[in-house]
DNA sequence: TACGCGTGGTA
DNA sequence: TTACCAAGCGT
């Protein structure tokens, strides 16, 4: 590797290691570099911000130490323990990987960045991030921030975002990368996206590779090119707020496989345009089996987003006969309504209601 | 390849 | 208020 670093990207990166050095923040994840909690903590990483991962980190990793404690684990368990984080569907890939390491590698974390890669949950960045960080590997990670700050400094017209993108800048780091400290140099670029090159603004003046930059004589904020959005779309939903007991209600597991699944919500569904609340309430509760359905007065209403949907959620009091023993709904106490078990969703419409009064 | 997936913060 | 995210991955 050493024969192909020029003299300047070894200025390059004696730069960058010594601003690392002062700069870098004392965060959870960096204060014990084991493998297994550098893999936990790019997991919950991705597209999540630094501030919401901070304060469950250790939690997190206290309740599954190894990659054997999270094989062994209940969907109840780490549904809780992930509890704020988002993108559920995370926690249940890193619990299949962490399997894999049961059943394929005797419960160890694989050191290479070719074995790591064949772990479910596990792409080309977290395979990068994992091998380097952790095994001082020589291969790249490129996330959103070595994306923006590598087509910045080369002056790449690419969007690191697709694979071909991701590819040309990989490329880049090859040229750059010392072979005597790949993971602190991995380490330094991320946190130069996060602190210095960042997506606005960025703070060009307080650089410590601004010398090695092409897009700083440049406009930096037209790197890298920009993916193009979805519209985001706005939705209506009606549930239903069916008394069960004190102070709790009624609520639907949300089925197996799609989005959120494994929570519970109040029962309800996505009004169709021109539909009535009566009505979409009346149907999702006799498809659940309730009966003698009343429609009271709106109890709540909130604002919730979704990826690109923009939802109004309207909770209605409803008077209803219970359904039978075979409904998939069930009571819910007040506790376990504003609880881990229940989507955001849910606990912002019991927030609403609260406020307005019992 | 484009899309879906959650959340809380900022402009 | 809405837009745009923030350390991606699987399909």
């Amino acid at each position: 590797m050493d024969r192909s670093v020029s003299p300047k990207a070894a200025d390059f990166s004696i730069a960058l290691l010594a601003w690392f050095d002062a700069a870098r923040r004392d965060l959870p994840w960096r204060r014990a570099r084991t493998p297994w909690r550098t893999w936990v903590s790019e997991v919950m990483l991705q597209q999540t911000t630094v501030d919401t991962v901070a304060p469950r980190f250790e939690a997190f990793v206290e309740r599954f130490p190894t990659p054997r404690a999270l094989a062994e684990a209940s969907d109840d368990a780490i549904l809780s323990a992930w509890s704020g984080l988002g993108y559920y569907r995370r926690v249940r890939m890193l619990r299949d990987g962490a399997r894999a390491c049961v059943e394929r590698h005797s419960g160890e974390i694989p050191t290479s960045y070719a074995t790591l890669s064949e772990l479910p949950g596990v792409g080309p960045y977290t395979a990068g991030a994992i091998a380097s960080l952790a095994f001082d590997e020589a291969v790249p990670a490129v996330d959103g921030n070595v994306g923006r700050v590598v087509s910045r400094i080369a002056g790449l017209k690419v969007d690191p975002s697709k694979p071909a993108g991701r590819r040309a800048v990989e490329e880049e780091i090859r040229l750059l990368m010392p072979a005597s400290s790949p993971g602190a140099f991995n380490e330094a670029m991320i946190e130069l996206g996060a602190l210095v090159c960042r997506p606005t603004r960025p703070r060009c003046d307080a650089c410590p590779v601004r010398a090695f930059c092409v897009a700083v004589d440049d406009v930096p904020e037209n790197y890298p090119l920009k993916k193009t959005r979805q519209e985001s779309v706005a939705v209506s939903c009606v549930r239903a707020f069916v008394p069960a007991g004190d102070g709790g209600a009624w609520t639907v597991a949300i089925d197996e496989g799609g989005r959120l699944a494994g929570f519970r919500e109040f029962p309800g569904r996505w009004l169709a345009p021109g539909e009535s609340a009566e009505s979409a309430l009346r149907d999702a509760l006799s498809v659940l089996g309730f009966s003698s359905i009343t429609i009271g007065a709106e109890k709540a209403r909130c604002r919730h987003t979704i990826t690109r949907h923009r939802i109004t959620a309207i909770l209605h009091a409803v008077r209803a006969v219970g359904p039978p023993s075979s409904s998939p709904a069930k009571p819910s106490s007040i506790a376990e309504l504003s609880g881990p078990g229940v989507t955001t969703e849910t606990r912002k419409l019991v927030a609403a209601a609260a406020e307005v009064g019992p």
